[in-house]
DNA sequence: CGGTAAATTTACAGATACTTTAAGTGATGC
DNA sequence: GCATCACTTAAAGTATCTGTAAATTTACCG
């Protein structure tokens, strides 16, 4: 993501408010904080944001009705976070509109879930699986490998060999272990292709291949990634 | 919508899919069945629905991952319906993809109403309606494509493969992935249509077909649509 | 029925990646 | 110092994958 995501707030509690920007902050995202519906509403027209959480009892006008207002030319997602939770209540609120209605109290990790799910969607982005290391991502969605910020061109066998070892960072593994899982059971004694993928994978990642920072050998036993960090 | 939306029921609990069949279906849905993990993925590949209601706790494979086999294809709507009420247990399905959680028993109406928003979010995937590529552009409402403001002449494959691929640019998009979409489950062995069409949409689309600027080869693996800046 | 455009096959040359062989390095122990 | 073992590196051989052209089949329309 280029620019964080920017999420409106729209709720009369203080407590609440606090409760969600910390939480919120501390999740990479930027807030911005309304107690009443006038507020509330004047702030996403000014300046639009990524996403709209908003409760459902403020003092000035019902939450529904804002729902259908905002929802007459806004666009992002909105998740409805209410102390209400008849059924009636959260039908009209999601056929009025909104993305997701949650009940109060709610559980922060189920909140943080289902923003990330809610922009996705609206964003369209799709379910970013990364692997980072220092100056070495490894997007396993897209199956790109970028160094150093340039696309790295890697083959079927290298791209399987190097997500594999990236995905167990920290642990070794053994020949056996590598060669079943990318080769196939039938190939557990082929130690020398490991060996020469080994090397391939090394000269396209390593700044200097004879002292390797990325992909460490455990002699007699097998291989390790373990990013060291630079002296 | 000209014709009914179509759900798959995945659940191996007889009550709840009765149950669900009975609703969905006097609510204008058309339903289909499936009792365990490997019959609702077959269900799902051999005629894709708009919607999947997945029960975690199915007898045959973890729901979870059943859930990430899934979303590897499937861009419907996928709603997790569980008896697991645990926070890491929720977080961890919408992260794998899914758009909604339900815990059971859960309410009807509720239900209904999670369904109308999924469905509103994933139609709503043709929000898009034009992919901008500097000098090539695709309007998906009106099915054309100009190349150098030159309005351009595809064969219907020609234009599905491209869309497909200008829809999911900078990713690798598998031989198997491609043919499925394009020409259906039954075709993921006919490699050569591919490279055919390829072939042909090269001619057309690319200054220099020996060079490809948009679609990039992945040997052993599959294609990628990938702008590249000229030099 | 004939004409046309598109889709599907077929065939083959060229490119790419994988396997295999072999020579070279360095550490360890006798 | 020499032998051994495990790993590294390079390069040749082989298999597989890809791109292209051209032939054949299919589908559609007048």
């Amino acid at each position: 993501m280029s620019t964080k995501m920017n999420i409106l707030i729209i709720d009369d509690e203080m407590q609440i408010r606090k409760l969600l920007e910390i939480t919120l902050k501390s999740n990479d995202y930027t807030t911005m904080l309304a107690a009443t519906a006038k507020e509330g509403t004047m702030m996403s027209v000014i300046h639009p944001p990524d996403l709209i959480i908003l409760d459902l009892g403020l003092p000035d006008e019902d939450g529904q009705v804002v729902l259908r207002k905002l929802r007459e030319w806004y666009l992002g997602a909105i998740i409805i976070l209410s102390v209400r939770s008849s059924e009636e209540e959260i039908v009209k609120a999601l056929d009025n509109g909104a993305n997701d209605y949650l009940t109060k109290p709610f559980r922060t990790g189920e909140l943080l879930a289902r923003i990330r799910t809610a922009l996705r969607q609206t964003q369209n982005i799709s379910i970013i699986q990364k692997l980072e290391f220092e100056n070495l991502v490894i997007d396993l969605t897209s199956r790109t490998v970028i160094l150093d910020n340039e696309p790295l061109k890697l083959t079927a066998t290298e791209y399987s060999l190097l997500t594999l070892l990236a995905k167990n960072d920290g642990k070794v593994l053994t020949h056996q272990y590598i060669l079943k899982n990318i080769w196939g059971p039938g190939y557990t004694q082929q130690s020398q292709y490991l060996r020469v993928f080994v090397g391939q994978l090394r000269k396209k990642i390593e700044p200097n291949p004879n002292n390797p920072k990325f992909i460490l050998t455990e002699s007699g036993i097998g291989y390790r990634f373990c990013p060291k960090m630079e002296e």
